[in-house]
DNA sequence: TATTAATTTCTGTTATGACTGAAACAACTG
DNA sequence: CAGTTGTTTCAGTCATAACAGAAATTAATA
């Protein structure tokens, strides 16, 4: 498959983006390919169109696995796995959060909680036990805000993000 | 200045998790230790704790003065520059999620509109056109939440964080 | 079961960027 | 202005992880 200039133009700014957030840059050139083309695609296919080893397309399509982000789907009379995304961003959006909040936010709260309640801790310097208390909230907060929003239909999401800076006024009319 | 173990844990692992995310180790760890310490300190003294070349403290102090996360201070008496951080993490925050939507999430607006723009796009493929509008869409929208969510004050947000998921019901009244 | 197709694993190479230590620079002090 | 202190720049080293290509493995077909 050869890709027209904007195309290659989104897959490659996909893939510089990842790296800026830390995830490989093949494994996000991937799956911005698999997602502009909108239809399963076979290893070997990714292969070429990137233009990269094939060894490295399969390792990279493990791990969007891993990810969840990517099916592995069969077309009739092929052998061959055939790999394809979803092409709703909200879903998408979602599943990233969730992964990435599971594999280190959840962690760095597991080591703050340690961290508070480890015998090595300074008892005497209660500011800086403060401190880490003040991250630790902070991080459950984010952390349980964020699983309720994850439960909400993409609909709900995108009508709170409407109503953007007014959700103020709402929240005054609580008190 | 000797880091007891629990201080030790909380900036190493904050060193992991910034590499995770794409910031260089040191200068997650040196941010960790200001923010620990809850007071200014001199490049010398982070250098002997961290245990780190003083010119990669130097270069990683810079980073995050251009970050924002950090102000220099003097100290009567003293010629060498502080370095201190804020003790407010919502305000720390802030600054991380205000300054990676404009370096890396802005950009990234422009250039899905560039390929929506460019003479080079098929025309054609509609679908395809349809997913790169979908995902500017999408961008477009939580790009201008994150700037409306940004001006509000703490508590307002924090008030929305504890909100959670009982935000649906509200979102149903305004129907 | 032999053959082919498809995929994965493994080993070595390469690219990137973090990091060091020395040297240069700048600012201050007596 | 010489000497001292403090900071930055620079060139080279090192560590990490991405990547390529070959070999090994697995699965399907005939």
């Amino acid at each position: 498959m050869i890709l027209n200039p904007v195309a290659q133009r989104f897959v490659l700014h996909w893939g510089e983006m990842g790296s800026k957030w830390g995830v490989n840059r093949t494994v996000a050139q991937i799956h911005a390919l698999l997602y502009f083309v909108g239809k399963p695609m076979p290893a070997d296919e990714i292969t070429e169109t990137l233009g990269v080893a094939r060894s490295n397309v399969s390792n990279s399509l493990k791990e969007l696995q891993n990810w969840n982000l990517i099916q592995v789907v069969h077309i009739m009379g092929d052998r061959r796995d055939h790999f394809t995304t979803s092409s709703d961003v909200w879903q998408l959006f979602k599943i990233v959060v969730k992964e990435r909040k599971e594999r280190e936010f959840d962690p760095t709260i597991s080591v703050l909680r340690d961290c508070l309640e480890s015998p090595d801790l300074d008892k005497e310097d209660k500011e800086a036990q403060a401190r880490i208390k003040e991250a630790l909230g902070f991080m459950e907060n984010l952390s349980q805000w964020g699983d309720q929003m994850l439960k909400l239909d993409p609909s709900c999401l995108m009508k709170l993000m409407k109503l953007g800076g007014k959700i103020k006024d709402f929240l005054n009319l609580l008190k």
